[in-house]
DNA sequence: GTTTGTGAACCGATTCACAGCA
DNA sequence: TGCTGTGAATCGGTTCACAAAC
């Protein structure tokens, strides 16, 4: 049984730790004490142990953790064992590089649909995938199963997407745009903000800039 | 003179007000209380005022905020008085979005480069501007004057990528590559994963589906 | 009366340090 | 001996609540 909830900070390294234990096991380590760990996800060697010990017993006193057995436990506590569906809305730039981007696959994530309210997009393939008009997203999103969505469109189109991302199912939402949306009930949404980002950056670029006072 | 240092989370919500604190002076208001701000912002009141009130004291007793002034010094206190340049690494599909990307320019960010090692891709104009190669990284970044960077090459590249940004003199750099880049001194670095992102969304979507214990 | 600015109380996550076990 | 699992201590951010200012 998996833990119904998790402090955030600790769900937030999980993913951390799954793709440490993916590359230990890739090179063919077998165990791992929470040190290794921690010094290849770059936290401290208390924290790894305090989070994973909220998923449960899963290591070896005086051993470690087995990697292969330990990866497999926290992609269960993600609920990521078998491979999301996911559907794309909005096939601008953007929209088109998640569909095409390699590296979901390989992490769990299947880009089975795309959607754009742009005729001329509408009905190309992009990444092995038809192109579907936005008004058909519920349709899309019945016939392909896909539980997950990335929210690619423009900010004014964000929040009558979102609704039509929830009125069709869709349980988790990904979204790159900018700015405040209502969030549907049963929806997780998490945004992703570029220019928010490399505002934040500025900051400690300039900090850095002058190590100590003068 | 702005403050040294921040405590991140304060720091992550500086861009947010900012954004907050546009929108407002674009609807024509012209005086905001930290309740408005703080309801478009999606934060609790008081941490807007704590949040402000280590900028310096720029609220007004039984009034609120001055809109555009406060929007200046959070501005200035993030060092975004004036446009950022940017120079993108790796014009693949995600590349080419991040410099076609036009929210970028309107948040105080203007891509002047962008950099390929595929011979087929340098020479092509995108988004205005001429994909160079990026053996010539050092030699771009010093002609355009790039202090900022977006990382978008892949995994087994990033951290050459990396190394050359901070040796040509760029002091911040977001990467969208998974993995644990060792950070050159001097430069201010973020990671966005978007299949991380997805990962933890999957716990939160199953956590919802399951309201209560029955 | 209204709203800011802020010390104090609170809350939760991180870190420490060690008992427990291989 | 070596390393996990975990209470206890610590640290830092959020929230509270109110005095100060308009």
């Amino acid at each position: 049984m998996t833990e119904r909830s998790l402090p955030p900070p600790t769900l937030e390294r999980l993913p951390v730790y799954v793709r440490v234990l993916d590359e230990l096991a890739r090179r063919g380590e077998t165990t791992a004490s929470s040190t290794r760990v921690a010094e290849l996800a770059g936290v401290a060697p208390a924290q790894v142990r305090k989070d994973l010990s909220r998923l449960g017993t899963y290591g070896t006193r005086g051993v470690g953790y087995d990697v292969r057995g330990l990866a497999e436990h926290v992609r269960r506590a993600l609920h990521l064992s078998d491979a999301h569906r996911v559907v794309v809305v909005g096939a601008g730039h953007l929209g088109q590089a998640v569909a095409r981007y390699a590296g979901l696959r390989a992490r769990g994530f299947e880009v089975v649909a795309l959607t754009d309210v742009d005729p001329a997009v509408v009905g190309t393939v992009v990444g092995g995938v038809r192109v579907a008009h936005e008004d058909d997203l519920g349709e899309v999103v019945r016939s392909t199963g896909a539980t997950t969505a990335v929210l690619a469109v423009p900010p004014a189109a964000a929040q009558v997407s979102l609704d039509a991302l929830a009125a069709a199912g869709v349980r988790s939402v990904l979204s790159f745009v900018p700015g405040r949306l209502a969030v549907p009930d049963g929806v997780a949404l998490r945004v992703v903000d570029v220019a928010a980002e490399l505002q934040i950056l500025s900051f400690y670029a300039a900090a850095q800039a002058r190590p100590s006072t003068p």
